[in-house]
RNA sequence: GCCAAUGUAGCUCAGCGGUAGAGCAGCCGAUUCGUAAUCGGCAGGUCGUCAGUUCGAAUCUGACCAUUGGCUCCA
C-alpha cells in the first residue's frame, strides 16, 4: 500500500464505484438504508440495511446495473450543505442522520472516532444517488472501467463496528484502473488459495482438525510433526546456547493462582470452565506465566542469579468464540514458545536488546526476512507506575533503533500490564501476521510480590519480560506453510529425497543408496512401486520433496544418482557421495528452494 | 457470538422428491518403462447429526454440529 493511496486515482475510482454500487442497490431495494462505503486495500465496500438477505444472483444483477450507470457517464457533483439541509436530504436515512449528528457535534467520523478539524458537511450527487460524503471522487462515472470492477461477496458487518449495534449487509467489491489489473488481482487470489495452509495441510498430510476431537484443536500428522520436531530442535539448541533454562509446568492450576494473577478478573471469558475435584477448582491454563513465577518464587534469588530466563513450549487453552477459528492461525489449544525473563532494572536495556535480536535471529532462520515491528505504549487504563512505563517504553524504543528495525508506534496499544514490541511478518502475498511478542509486565511482580536480594542486602522487585518468538507453534507452522507454499527448505522437509528406481531391477541399488544417505542423517525414501518413473516424479513433485534421485542402468553402473529438484531443474548424474555432501550442505546452511 | 453460504466415498466434485455417481487415491493383476499421471479389474458411502413433512427424503422444513467468507473479539 503506497502512502498516498488516499490521494490516488485508484482511491477515487474505488470510492466512486462504491457510490455507483449503492445507487444500483437502492434502485433494487427502494426502502433500503445506506450506511458507509469507503475504499479499502484492494477495492471498496458499502454497508446496507435491506429488507432481505442478498443472494449471489442479486450481486450479478447489481453488477450489471452498475455497468449501465458507468456507461451513462453521470457526473459526480459535490455540494457543501449545512447540517440542517443535510438532515432534510437524508431524512429517510437513519444512519446518515446519525453521521450528520456526529459531524455537527464537533466532529466524529464515520467510525465514531473524534476528529480535530471543524468538519464541512459535503454531499456528492451522481445520477439518482446522493450520499453524505467527504469525497473525493472521479469527475464522471464513465471514468470507471466497467470491465475492471467486480463484486466479490456479501458479509455481515455491525453498524459502526460495534456488536451491540444492528448487523448490516456489506457488499465487497474490487475495482482497478484496467481490466488487466483486475485479472492480475484475481490471479493473485487464486495463487493465495493454492498456498493456503489448510489446503496444503491436507495435500501434504501435515495436520487435521477433527470434529470428534473438537473445533480449534489441532492434530499433527507424522509429516507435520516432523517439521515441528525439527523446528523445535533448532529452537531448543538456540535457547540452550543463549542462556535460557528449560522448565516444564502442568496444564492446570488452582483457582487461587488465577485469582492472584488477575486472569480470573481480566481473562476469564477466554478461559475454559473450571474442573472441580476435592472441593478445589482447577483451571486449564490460558498462559504459562503464573507457573514460571512460582518457580522463580520457590527460592531466594540474588542479583547474582539475574537475569533468569525460563523457557517452555507451554500448551495453553483459550476459549475462542465459535466464529473466529481459522485453520492453524486461530485455534483453541496451542503451544506457545514462551519464556519469562527476570532481571534487575539496571539489566533491563541489555535484556531487551538481547531478546529482540534473538527473536530476529530465530525468525530469519525460518526464512522470514521482511519483519515489521510495532511498539505499543501505555493505554489509558494501566497497572504500574507511569515512570516505570516511560523507562520501559524508552528501553523498547532504543532497542528497536539499535536493531535498525523500522517500526510503527501504536500509541496506547500496550497491554494493561506493560508496553510491548510485536513482530509481524508478511507472507509472499503481502499479508501481515503477528508472530513474536516481547512484553513488559508491571502487574504480575506486584500481584505475586516476588523479589530478589540486591547488593545492599535489601529485597527489590525484579523487572519481568514475557516473550514468545514463534508465538504459537500452530500459527507459526501455518504461516511457515504459506510462506514456502508447502515447499519447506531442505532442513525442514519431512522427506528430503525420494529415490526413484526406473525398473524393478534398480530397486536393490536404490536401497543401497538409501542406506548411505540415511546413515548420513538424511530423510530419504525409495519409491518401489511398479509405476512408471514419470508417475513417481509427479508424485514426488506434488509432495514437494526437494530432491528426486532417479536411478537406472547408467547410475547403477557408476554408483551415481540422477538429480532433479522439485523446481524441475535437472542437476544431472552425480556420485552418491557427492549428492550426500550437497544435501548435508543444504541442511547445514538452511538453504531454501 | 453475529450475518450469509456450504456440508454426498480418503481427496475433488456431480446428483437436488422415487431408495447414490465420476475422477483421483486405495487394493488385486498385468506392465519394467529415462524426467510431471501405463492399462485392466475390485472394493469403498448411516449423503454432517437429530427431529419433522411425505406413500417415499441425499433432495423439502426445523434445531443442532462443523467448515468457509466477513463482522466483533484476540494477538
Amino acid at each position: 500500500m503506497s502512502e498516498n493511496y488516499e490521494d490516488s486515482k485508484l482511491y477515487r475510482l474505488r470510492h466512486s464505484a462504491a457510490h455507483v454500487m449503492a445507487q444500483a442497490v437502492l434502485e433494487k431495494f427502494p426502502s433500503g438504508k445506506v450506511a458507509i462505503g469507503p475504499p479499502v486495500d484492494d477495492g471498496f465496500y458499502y454497508d446496507f440495511d435491506l429488507p432481505r438477505p442478498l443472494t449471489p444472483e442479486d450481486l450479478e444483477e447489481i453488477e450489471a446495473r452498475m455497468r449501465e450507470i458507468i456507461k451513462a457517464n453521470e457526473p459526480f457533483i459535490r455540494e457543501e450543505v449545512s447540517a440542517e439541509e443535510a438532515r432534510q436530504i437524508f431524512d429517510d436515512q437513519p444512519y446518515k442522520i446519525e453521521l450528520i449528528e456526529g459531524l455537527e457535534d464537533g466532529g466524529i467520523d464515520e467510525h465514531g472516532n473524534p476528529v480535530d478539524e471543524k468538519p464541512v458537511i459535503s454531499i456528492y450527487k451522481s445520477d439518482t444517488f446522493v450520499d453524505l460524503c467527504r469525497g473525493p471522487h472521479l469527475e464522471r462515472t464513465g471514468q470507471i472501467n466497467p470491465k475492471a470492477v467486480k463484486l466479490m461477496n456479501v458479509a455481515g458487518a455491525y453498524w459502526r463496528g460495534d456488536e451491540h449495534n444492528p448487523m448490516l449487509q456489506r457488499i465487497y467489491g474490487t475495482a482497478w484502473l484496467s481490466p488487466k489489473e483486475l485479472k492480475q488481482y484475481l490471479w493473485r487470489l487464486e495463487e493465495a488459495k493454492k498456498r493456503d495452509h489448510r489446503k496444503l495441510g491436507k495435500a501434504l498430510d501435515l495436520f487435521s482438525v477433527s470434529d470428534e476431537v473438537g473445533s480449534g484443536l489441532v492434530l499433527w500428522h507424522p509429516n507435520g510433526a516432523k517439521v515441528r520436531f525439527l523446528a523445535e530442535r533448532f529452537w531448543e539448541d538456540e535457547h540452550l546456547a543463549n542462556g535460557y533454562e528449560f522448565v516444564y509446568t502442568p496444564h492446570i492450576g488452582k483457582a487461587d493462582l488465577w485469582k492472584t494473577s488477575g486472569h480470573l478478573d481480566f481473562f476469564a471469558e477466554n478461559m475454559y470452565a473450571p474442573i472441580e475435584i476435592e472441593n478445589q477448582q482447577y483451571y486449564l491454563k490460558p498462559m504459562n506465566c503464573p507457573f514460571h513465577i512460582e518457580i522463580f518464587k520457590s527460592g531466594i534469588r540474588s542479583y547474582r542469579d539475574l537475569p533468569m530466563r525460563f523457557a517452555e513450549k507451554g500448551t495453553v487453552y483459550r476459549y475462542e468464540r465459535s466464529g473466529v477459528m481459522h485453520g492453524l492461525l486461530r485455534v483453541r489449544g496451542f503451544t506457545q514458545d514462551d519464556a519469562h525473563h527476570f532481571c534487575t532494572p539496571k539489566q533491563m536495556p541489555e535484556e531487551i536488546d538481547f531478546v529482540l535480536s534473538f527473536s530476529l535471529h530465530i525468525l530469519r532462520s525460518f526464512g522470514f526476512n521482511e519483519i515489521k515491528a510495532y511498539l505499543s505504549t501505555r493505554p489509558e487504563k494501566a497497572a504500574g507506575d507511569p515512570e516505570r512505563w516511560r523507562d520501559a517504553e524508552a528501553a523498547l524504543e532504543a532497542s528497536l533503533k539499535r536493531a535498525e528495525l523500522p517500526y510503527e508506534l501504536d500509541e496506547g496499544g500496550g497491554a494493561f500490564y506493560g508496553p510491548k514490541i510485536d513482530l509481524k511478518i508478511q507472507d509472499a502475498l503481502g499479508r501481515e501476521w503477528q508472530l513474536s511478542t516481547i512484553q513488559f509486565d508491571f502487574n504480575l511482580p506486584e500481584r505475586f510480590d516476588f523479589t530478589y536480594i540486591d547488593e545492599d542486602g535489601h529485597a527489590y522487585q525484579p523487572y519481568m519480560i514475557h516473550r514468545a518468538l514463534m508465538g504459537s507453534i500452530e500459527r507459526f507452522f501455518g504461516i511457515l506453510i504459506e510462506h514456502y507454499g508447502g515447499a519447506f527448505p531442505v532442513w525442514l522437509s519431512p522427506v528430503q529425497a525420494v529415490i526413484i528406481p526406473i525398473a524393478d531391477r534398480h530397486v536393490a541399488f536404490a536401497r543401497e543408496v538409501s542406506k548411505v544417505l540415511k546413515d548420513a542423517g538424511l530423510r530419504v525414501s525409495v519409491d518401489e512401486r511398479s509405476d512408471r518413473m514419470n508417475a513417481k516424479i509427479r508424485d514426488a513433485e506434488q509432495q514437494k520433496v526437494p530432491y528426486m534421485l532417479v536411478v537406472g542402468d547408467r547410475e547403477m553402473e557408476n554408483n551415481q544418482v540422477d538429480i532433479r529438484r522439485r523446481s524441475g531443474e535437472r542437476l544431472g548424474a552425480m556420485l552418491v557421495d557427492d549428492f550426500k555432501a550437497l544435501a548435508l550442505k543444504d541442511v547445514a546452511e538452511k538453504v531454501e528452494g
